[in-house]
DNA sequence: GTAGTCAATCGTAAAGATACGATAGAATTT
DNA sequence: AAATTCTATCGTATCTTTACGATTGACTAC
């Protein structure tokens, strides 16, 4: 997206943002979701899921694979990806104690 | 990001992912978190907190107003901007679900 | 070995995101 | 009224993301 001025930020704010972006697009989450429910998945499974290409798919697995909240095994005759447990705990924390920073009884401006 | 294919997924699907947009950005996590330890605040501070132009921090703005995670009011001789407390509660809810329906104890694959 | 399967990668088109300078609009201050 | 302040928007350059077909590489099955 453009030049992100990552330089300028704290590392808690770029790690929130990354995290942030394993759930920031539907097939993402419909990829984590599927995980989750089979507790143990493979690419050729997830295209009959998805309506999208194969190659579409692998991307979003390689970006997933990126922020490191999944993880995926060459065990033949498939890959087998599973959600990242250590990774998938740090995003429990992170957007647990960053949502709990704001009480949304409190008034504001208004 | 390219085209999107929105109508494949679910309605949950799309919102998670628009509301994890809002984290998405260091930038969008840098407001967020400056307009709750303020509980109000306005454009020309964040440009200042922020080593961002204006025209910059305002996009950021239109697009957590897009998103309903924040808004703004017209409160001359200032624009009054705090986190919306309902969309905020939404994201609470949402997110903490999501997150508790993996639990990193689980032995997957390996 | 040959054919078939599965997933990663390449190449690419189209669209969105990021950033900024410049401008415009609205209100206050002088 | 003129100058000032603040923020939204416009226009634009550049980079990233999304998506897909085609290809490649690795392994299995015949």
């Amino acid at each position: 997206m453009g030049v992100t001025k990552t330089e300028i930020f704290t590392e808690q704010q770029n790690r929130i943002a990354d995290l942030a972006k394993a759930f920031s697009h539907p097939a993402r989450v419909a990829i984590l979701q599927l995980l989750i429910s089979r507790k143990a998945c493979v690419c050729g499974d997830l295209v009959d899921e998805l309506e999208l290409a194969q190659a579409t798919v692998s991307q979003h697995l390689k970006e997933l694979k990126r922020i490191g909240i999944i993880h995926g095994e060459i065990n033949p005759p498939r890959v087998c990806y599973c959600i990242n447990p250590v990774v998938w705990s740090e995003a429990q924390k992170t957007f647990g104690s960053l949502l709990d920073t704001f009480a949304p009884t409190e008034s504001c401006c208004n």
